[in-house]
DNA sequence: ATCAATAATTGATACAGATCAATTTTGATC
DNA sequence: GATCAAAATTGATCTGTATCAATTATTGAT
């Protein structure tokens, strides 16, 4: 079923001090000794497109952290439909875990390469050092704060507003990690999107041609969005 | 402004120790003598009903801990749009740890006390107290799985799903902190509820009143529910 | 290049929940 | 207990988004 494959390298030093997400990354609070003790209690794993990572269903064991690629996070809910919690970028962390049950399942978005750490190791680990306790408790704090404000948007925003907003979250994301923030791709489908703002595909699909119609952004493909307008866009998300 | 009344005790070490939530709060992995310092880097305050106890862009400086009563956390939209982030009960932590502002506003509802700590000695403390710092990150982690349930709630559910999940809840949380579970009290106003589902008020009180045309519910009083069959309610949140 | 399958767009209609508008109920104060 | 303001309920109508349906684009396989 899981046919995620693991990849080794002929020298285990290599693949964190090579690592070119770090710094976005909760490792980075980690110093060199430090880094060669939590290669050694991860492994990198690799995953095609659309290929599951785990459900929501199965014991909770691992945590991960992707370094290349993008992950959908969403619940299944029991009639089939289905709310994506998160698209998830180079960097980000994910895995969290209620009860010995993942919280929610995660899909691959495109090629997805992610560092995989037991549950328990790491825990363990946090016990030795501090500044990555700290680190952890901040990140999920922050990732808190962002689910908080995603709370306001499925509660109260309209559906232009909802992907007005959208659009521009994914450009600031790009510009927090270094890439260019316009263009900007847009590797999940409508579908996804839909289903992440709490809409269907179809009001999905108006909006983004409303949007073509303003003049706020130009959609060279349904995957490539260039936004013409970056003032007229936060205006329209309120 | 804020006239939040801080309580004085004759004997500085009763007061966590007498505390009667500690089992449900995250001083609860704290020893005899790590509460004592606890205490001493805390000050009880109270607030009396709807006080504000800080708003969205306050300078963010403190974290709380509720002793007693029910606070509501919530963000205000540019145009006035209202959105209740959480409903809080004794025990429960709220605040923020980013430096910076808050991600929220909170008010009292009814009569509140809550213990009150300065974020950087919290955080300083922290460094010193591993078990504490474990705490904070699953609860925070516990926190996080719980707004992510919302979002399926706020993204995917219908009026009555909304409200049947959100009775449900809170008679489940009366459980979880050994009050009896059944009937509950909704200290908060239609309003209030509305806020917090992403509905209007009159929706709301038009699903209360189906609830008890359905014989799920009795309506005691518009803030006192009996659950009549809690079978029919969780089928009903599918 | 061609075809089939999948994804995205666009149009017509339906409906859940919002909005507007009265009542009715509740609870606090005298 | 009477009075009044605030909160809650109920009714009538409107509207934004869902649903149903068809068409057009895109992608991948041969």
């Amino acid at each position: 079923m899981n046919t995620a494959q693991t990849i080794y390298q002929h020298n285990s030093h290599t693949r964190c001090s090579l690592c070119k997400i770090r710094s976005y990354s909760f490792c980075r609070c980690l110093n060199d000794k430090d880094l060669q003790i939590f290669h050694d209690i991860s492994t990198e794993k690799k995953y095609r497109n659309n290929q599951n990572i785990f459900l929501q269903q199965d014991k909770s064991s691992n945590l991960y952290n992707i370094t290349e690629g993008n992950v959908k996070i969403y619940q299944l809910l029991n009639d089939g439909r289905i709310q994506i919690i998160g698209f998830l970028y180079p960097g980000d962390f994910f895995g969290s875990y209620k009860n010995g049950k993942y919280n929610y399942s995660a899909d691959a978005i495109g090629e997805v390469r992610a560092c995989v750490f037991a549950q328990e190791k790491l825990d363990k680990y946090i016990e030795k050092n501090i500044p990555l306790a700290k680190e952890l408790l901040h990140l999920t704090s922050h990732e808190l704060t962002l689910a908080q404000d995603r709370m306001s948007v499925l509660g109260k925003f309209g559906a232009t507003e909802r992907l007005g907003k959208f659009i521009f979250n994914v450009s600031e994301q790009r510009k927090r990690i270094g890439w260019k923030n316009n263009p900007i791709s847009l590797p999940m489908t409508r579908q996804d999107i839909a289903d992440y703002l709490g809409l269907t595909i179809e009001t999905v699909s108006r909006e983004f041609s409303k949007l073509k119609t303003s003049n706020i952004i130009k959609i060279l493909s349904a995957k490539q969005i260039f936004i013409s307008d970056f003032e007229k866009l936060v205006n329209i998300t309120t």
